[in-house]
DNA sequence: GCCGCTTACGTCAGCCGTAACGATG
DNA sequence: CATCGTTACGGCTGACGTAAGCGGC
């Protein structure tokens, strides 16, 4: 049994049983991994895949235990290799981050600035992401960690961490008849306006799609919705409605035009989050990105919620 | 990066850093192992172990996550294999145990000769071991799981399952003066006695050293100690003291010149209970020996003791 | 001086890529 | 007929074993 050729049948697995496109995502030859398939099912004894006559069209229930099994052994290795370069030099490398617009936008930019002087060896990537694809990437591997504003599904190879709890504004242009109310803000006020707010935000079970829902308000007509935070202060500028945003992605100086309502006691605060694999191996300098965004997400804060069950919530 | 260079550079940790003896224990040659431990070095870029002059005489700090993270791997290759044959001919492979001598003789017997009557394609090995002996065995791969009497320490990669409660009988020749008592047995009328019996009994923090303690008496004075209840039993017939034994392990047709004496009120009594390591992989002729050795262990009742955290206890 | 690791070298298995063939829908 | 997988074949990398060299204890 060879590495390559658990790395081949994954990579089939992956590409949708279609041994051409695994070829290609692997550069190599098609030839060459069915070989080194059939050797492996007959190393074996068993067929991994289902064939109707030269297709696979399905995995044999020995074939989904054993691709389980070499994605695991393969996530080890990876980590093997880091393990390698993290002690060779262990301030160069690259770290890899998917996170959504509003992060990488306005919580992200002072964190990397600090962290870029800090390891100017690193090669940093942020990947933006919308919240539901967040948990999807460092699942394969595509990002070392994510950082998250809503908690999608608990997945028992993923840990969740909590950061920070962040709240909502409502943002509307200059001289709009919400900026003259003589009372604070409630939810039926807004229902009267076209919103503007985060795709994500409009899912079932959300904290906006809840709070309307508790209040017995209809959610407004959706006039816009974007994951990008600055398309929506666009769009309220226009004029097409009020938005609906992180209080944080305002910035009274730079956001001319524009004026911010608290919209705290409408809404629940939501928590930013990291997202982990449980058995990823960190580079040193990731956990000192870490503790840069929060520092209650020391090393030793870290490895222990990587180790500890998935039911001891670190979430909240 | 070969799976075989895994495998060269956790035997030669294994033989304690001798590369001679690493390519003995794998058939092949010690240049091999040599080349390819420094190729893998090379390939990652750090030292795995140290050298004074040419040999090895430590294993370096990434050396040491390598190697961990090399033995988990190779053992989910170990399970991968055990899948193929799994599916391919689920009734015929081998299945090895470890345990003590008194459960192989005494509590395995009928078991054995079900499960052979079942499953005449499976090779059976029973290995015996001291109790001590019995966690490094499952550990190190070496058994598929043990049967083990007196509860050793507890280990991460570990899961101990309680089978039945088990007691100690007394066996002493006949005509003996304990057998005149008029009242039960306690534990002073012992002391005046050699005692014969179990040589892991007289370890610290035992069931039998404990109710000593606890009683204020004086261990007896040991005449002989054995892992092998039929060496007891004959040394008892001989006169040179009194037994202290499973009771399980007196046949009173058999063991025609004994008399055997409960001790039940005397000792706590201790759990038989089976060994298996959390991430071994399982033949289900495995599990239908573990369901006929003990009817509480179904397959559903041990997959989720090994996924579940280790301080969530199965012991007893 | 012996043990143990390294270097050097010849052999051969086996992986890969190209090209031609065949089956399926 | 187009797509996709298999078979066939040649080249070449690289793993292994033997034999010789050399540093430590």
């Amino acid at each position: 049994m060879k590495l390559q050729q658990l790395r081949y049948a994954v990579e089939v697995y992956r590409q949708n049983l279609n041994v051409s496109d695994a070829a290609d995502a692997l550069f190599t030859s098609q030839p060459g991994i069915s070989k080194q398939i059939r050797l492996l099912e007959e190393e074996l004894g068993v067929p991994l895949f289902v064939r109707h006559g030269k297709r696979m069209v399905a995995v044999t229930a020995p074939g989904k235990v054993v691709l389980e099994t070499a994605e695991r052994i393969l996530r080890e290795v990876q980590n093997i290799k880091k393990i390698g370069t993290e002690f060779a030099e262990h301030d160069r490398g690259t770290l890899t981050m998917a996170t959504t617009h509003t992060q990488a936008r306005y919580a992200l930019p002072q964190v990397v600035s600090a962290f870029v002087a800090q390891y100017p060896g690193v090669q940093l990537s942020i990947l933006p992401a919308s919240p539901l694809v967040l948990d999807k990437m460092v699942l394969e591997g595509e990002a070392d960690f994510a950082i998250g504003t809503e908690l999608g599904p608990s997945h028992a190879d993923l840990r969740k961490l909590s950061c920070y709890a962040w709240n909502r504004s409502v943002v509307v242009p200059d001289g709009h008849p919400l900026l003259s109310l003589n009372r604070t803000l409630q939810l039926a006020d807004l229902a009267a306006y076209p919103l503007i707010t985060y795709e994500s935000a409009l899912l079932d079970n959300t904290a906006i799609t809840r709070a309307f829902a508790q209040a017995g308000v209809d959610i407004p007509q959706v006039a816009l919705a974007s994951a990008d935070t600055d398309i929506i202060k666009t769009y309220v500028k226009l004029g097409l409605g009020v938005g609906l945003m992180a209080s944080m992605a305002f910035d009274a100086e730079a956001d001319k035009g524009l004026q911010c309502i608290s919209a705290e006691h409408l809404f629940e605060p939501s928590f930013a989050h990291i997202v982990l694999r449980t058995d990823s191996y960190l580079r040193g300098y990731a956990y000192a990105f870490l503790a840069l965004f929060a520092p209650k997400l020391t090393r030793e804060y870290v490895e222990t919620a990587l180790y500890a069950p998935l039911d001891e919530d670190f979430s909240i």
